[in-house]
DNA sequence: GTCTATACGATGATAGAC
DNA sequence: GTCTATCATCGTATAGAC
């Protein structure tokens, strides 16, 4: 064969990933098949070797996302309360904020996931309730923890609808302070 | 003239009323010119009489939209504690979050917001400032005013990525939780 | 003002050469 | 596996009849 049966892999893999940046970048309903292949060095053509459709690779770009998000490792090794506040003051910046195709998936595609198949918001939910689970032990407080995710995903959307970089920096530094007196009390 | 000058008027209260409704619903950009305009009984080639772009459609969608927000007459009219907490109550419920077409429109749009022109930035903007010089007045507090904000469309984004309506609830209630800590304080 | 017809590009997806 | 060529459909936008 004229390519090595990984070769593929590589390329689904590359694909995958190229997609998640322009997705979270541009929307992935807004961005072509082409694209994204393109993205990669490739034709639109040979995109179905790959995936059977567009909306399965929407499929796949949410699972890998949610497994490679910043919140994710948070999510899958117990995280004290000094490593979970670090995580939150760098989820919440100005850099995040104006990085959205290499930050958190969740603002630019939960939207997206909203309006998908069930599976894909099942999925969804399976990772956010393992994160919440984590959080959890961390604070202490199960409820407080699907309140912090709330106030993180929405101080990104919010922040990112604004056109002022003072205004977007007030709404992160709220969000920042919620942070902190959550992880401060017992 | 065969059509009186308020008719136009009317058509064109009745594109934006109705394509807020098919934008919050299904997205802006994912929903065709022809598609807006069948909603209101005529054909797509009509639409180019009322605006002379479908984003300049968008950018007056988002300005009517902000304006009959739930949130909108909270913002005008200054609250006490007691109307605020009710309001946020309601917009905190499973009857708003499945209904986002007759909704707020920062969950659905926020992230089409985010990437529209700079005008269109800039008025969400202005009227996110008047809402949040509001709850301050309200609040006592303009960092928690931002971040009552944040938690309130975060927790609409984050609960509607959701599958099962129990985990949608309890994401709910974790910010009502935070909205009724908050209106207590001093 | 609204219609139909149309221009023209982009879309998701397929077929066959290599 | 990837390419080019192609299909059918849809997108925004325009032109001209009524």
């Amino acid at each position: 064969m004229r390519y090595s049966t990984d070769h593929k892999q590589q390329t689904r893999e590359k694909l995958l990933a190229s997609s998640g940046v322009l997705a979270k970048r541009g929307g992935f309903a807004s961005t072509g098949v082409a694209e994204l292949m393109k993205a990669i060095g490739l034709t639109g053509g040979a995109f179905y070797n790959h995936f059977p459709s567009k909306d399965d690779l929407f499929s796949e770009v949410v699972r890998r996302e949610l497994c490679n998000s910043p919140f994710a490792r948070l999510a899958s090794q117990g995280a004290d309360r000094e490593r979970l506040r670090r995580c939150l003051k760098q989820y919440l910046s100005l850099a995040h904020l104006h990085n959205p195709e290499g930050g958190c998936p969740l603002p630019p595609l939960g939207v997206e996931i909203a309006r998908a198949e069930r599976p894909v918001r099942e999925q969804a939910e399976h990772w956010l309730l393992e994160l919440q689970a984590a959080w959890s032990e961390t604070l202490g407080d199960e409820r407080r923890a699907w309140a912090l995710i709330s106030q993180c995903v929405g101080a990104l959307v919010v922040g990112r609808m604004l056109a002022s970089e003072e205004v977007q920096q007030q709404v992160l530094d709220a969000s920042r302070d919620v942070v902190e007196q959550a992880l401060e009390e017992d």
